[in-house]
DNA sequence: TATTTTTTGTGTAAACTTGACACTATGGGT
DNA sequence: ACCCATAGTGTCAAGTTTACACAAAAAATA
């Protein structure tokens, strides 16, 4: 509201028509191969036992940013997470329990950093193709958040919060695979990233992958922001 | 919420922690020269009299765009107006009266047929560009409905729903240019909506704007669609 | 120590897209 | 008949994107 007009009668606010506000979260993590989503198995009725999404309630004194972090937190461990609303939800039954209006965040996390006890929540990794069914309206929330991811993953340069510190071109270029689900060509890849001049290239290489090794790169934020005004455009 | 975990206790779902759900509505118009939005003059406490993006209370038994197709209707008296969710803004004290959590929606409105008697309201069309500062964080909103409006036009057909039925290519072109605060070149521009291939040409002529008259058209939402696919892509 | 194996790393040319650019056509008003 | 304002039209250069193939390294094995 906020715009007052005849119809809003008085700044009672109409108590009667509060609601309850929660946040989901869709937590991305990578895997060398796939794009991996974080699911918990819900831990109480209505739907115990289904997996879902994590989220919580928003608090009296919290913002809606607050109460992600303070969730992601709560399941990775992990703070300093990147993150971004995606969108809110408010079908009228979509909690059976109780009118629940619930906004979306997806948040990209470094899933090797990720040191949560899982089986304190029986949460568990799932490839983003793979995911059973979730609860409520979860699923649209996902295919809502790998869309924001998508787009934004092609304008800025947030795909290294997927990544360890170090990573070589090989595991980029399957980060940005994944992502988009398709394939590109590794000439081609790599100098377009060399292009955006974002990356710091190490003398130590990766020799886990193989017999030549790789070298490894790191993102350079300092770089990043000096291209930023020239603005940074992925489209594979 | 709706991911069960020990910390949620139970399904009480804390009803404590409630929240005042609002919407806020930026309402786009285009006066064949500049990018315009519809504000009012808010008619209560607190910051009475101060201008104010159009908005309302969420009710009870409406989702969150049903809100926003009802306070729409209320304000210009029009139905199946294109409408999109932008951002959800939380900060605890954006409304000093009562912790308000607000919902933006943005929507593109034709502004001829917007008959609305701009008194019972006091609204105003403001061109974005010369708008008065809006109360609590609705300046922000704008900010973002205006960057979501750029990227959406960007890649869907949507621009139409700014025109009358029946637009010239200048009037698109000046269009185009308003939303995005630049100049584009005729030539370029009309060739590259040709090429798009989502238009009719009308054999009726505008004659208000020239001796010779330029050619009428039509968006075609069915050639629209048959060209979804190949997928719509404009940048200037 | 030569050979095999696997993955890294590198450049060029064609196709396509974008952007710059200027003149003629039209038709009502005078 | 002429004037004038706006409509309408095409080409070429530059830049970008895409397709494509082979040599280098180094560890493991024979």
């Amino acid at each position: 509201m906020e715009s007052g007009n005849e119809h809003a009668t008085t700044y009672q606010y109409h108590a009667e028509d509060k609601v309850l506000l929660a946040v989901d979260c869709i937590i991305f993590g990578f895997d060398q191969e796939d794009l991996k989503i974080l699911l918990i198995k819900r831990g109480f009725e209505p739907e115990k036992g289904k997996w879902s999404l994590v989220g919580g309630f928003l608090k009296k004194e919290e913002t809606l940013e607050d109460a992600a972090t303070r969730i992601l937190k709560s399941y990775t461990g992990l703070d300093d997470i990147y993150m971004e609303q995606v969108d809110t939800f408010s079908e009228v039954n979509r909690d059976p329990v109780e009118r629940t209006v619930s906004t979306a965040y997806y948040a990209l996390i470094n899933i090797k950093e990720h040191s949560i006890s899982n089986k304190q929540f029986s949460a568990n990794w799932f490839s983003v193709s793979k995911a059973p069914h979730l609860i409520f309206d979860h699923d649209k929330m996902v295919q809502h958040a790998l869309r924001r991811l998508r787009n934004r993953a092609a304008t800025e340069p947030i795909g290294f919060d997927l990544l360890p510190e170090k990573f070589t071109m090989r595991q980029l270029q399957k980060l940005y695979e994944a992502i988009w689900d398709t394939q590109f060509d590794k000439r081609n890849f790599i100098n377009k990233i060399h292009a955006m001049n974002i990356l710091d290239k190490l003398a130590e290489k990766d020799m886990t992958t193989s017999r030549k090794g790789s070298f490894l790169y790191k993102f350079d934020a300092e770089k990043s922001k000096a291209q930023n005004d020239k603005s940074f455009d992925f489209k594979g």
